[in-house]
DNA sequence: TTGTCAACTGACCGAATGTTCGGTAAACAT
DNA sequence: ATGTTTACCGAACATTCGGTCAGTTGACAA
């Protein structure tokens, strides 16, 4: 077995998981440790036993979102070969690390920056963004997308596309990540691409 | 004058206005009413002196946004007329809505389900929602829109990219709000259209 | 000059917040 | 049987929360 199945109770992975649905069912500000408390099943006083407080648990959220997204764009396809073919390969990737991870993306996607935790992601959000910008700028300037639309326009409505899927994605009904990424590229590439 | 400049001070509107700005750069959940003080540079008593409470700041904010939506789809050119055409229409009236009225509908579009007030919101958006989701199908079984995709898929893609504008839009810096609905109709229209 | 009234302050309330801590029961190791 | 560890509870903590209320201020009318 990779998993001893050792006796009840939760561990901070569980905890994790937990916490993440109810911070996407409320909203992270709008979740008390109490609600926590209940959706686990124990005293707010456990969760303190499993991990180290609520910011900490955003930020191990947080952080599992943007790590999936790093490690894409810093796969070789999303810097070799013709820049239209790489800006299809992140939206495609995009899509699947969005609905792989969807809870810790959607938590991202919500982020305010109240707190160092939430400008932390936010910066490195920013940082995503701007690789996908340029890489849209880099399909303009090679001529394989039309000219009559801003770039930057373009990124902006080809990502905000693509970011929607956490509002409305339920695993398991309906699409799948497939579905979805293959839905994504025909529209929007068919409208884009010259 | 149509308004009396009468004298100094804060008046519902203006507390509303500023308000919704705090909410949406902090989260509703996530902005103290000691927050809205300072932001309207008052004590945090004064504005119980113009509005009657935090959660009446929010209702009054999603019936802005959500006023504007029906009221367009209360429009003739919503009802009658090929579907694809209603379609892009509607489109093209949602992202003038969305900017004319940016800050409310940003707040409404981040709506939990948290409180009576924000569950009746969700509720009028569903309808909305379906309302659009008809029009889709409509022009689906019309044969106006690639068979390829299911409408269902269509209808969120299409306007996940219309609401992301509350993502990124800034009044007076970049695109026009006719620029933006011109490249969706463009970009989104020309991969759908068969 | 006096009175009115819109607009606000400052002190305060009970409830809820995130977090800490001393204790404890059961499982496990020896 | 004994000690140790794991996973938890209950009570309390300081702070912040949304909201109330008696009073103050300053502009205006009479």
């Amino acid at each position: 077995m990779t998993t001893s199945p050792r006796r009840r109770g939760h561990d901070p992975e569980s905890v994790l998981r937990t916490a993440v649905g109810v911070f996407n069912e409320r909203g992270y500000d709008g979740t008390s440790m109490e609600d926590l408390a209940r959706a686990l099943g124990v005293t707010k006083s456990a969760i303190y036993y499993h991990v180290p407080g609520k910011e900490q648990l955003l930020a191990r959220a947080l952080d599992r979102a943007l790590d999936g997204l790093f490690e894409m764009i810093a796969d070789e396809r999303a810097s070799s070969g013709r820049a239209i073919d790489r800006l299809e390969w992140v939206v495609r990737r995009s899509v699947a690390i969005l609905v792989d991870r969807l809870p810790y993306v959607t938590l991202l996607l919500r982020v305010h920056g109240n707190s160092p935790t939430e400008l932390r992601a936010l910066e490195r959000r920013r940082e995503f963004d701007r690789f996908v910008s340029a890489l849209v700028k880099e399909a303009a300037a090679d001529g394989d997308i039309r000219p009559d639309i801003d770039p930057a326009l373009v990124t902006r409505l080809l990502f905000g596309t693509v970011n929607s899927i956490t509002e409305w994605y339920q695993p398991g009904r309906g699409a799948t990540a497939d579905d979805v990424a293959e839905a994504i590229v025909r529209i929007s590439f068919d409208g884009l691409r010259v």
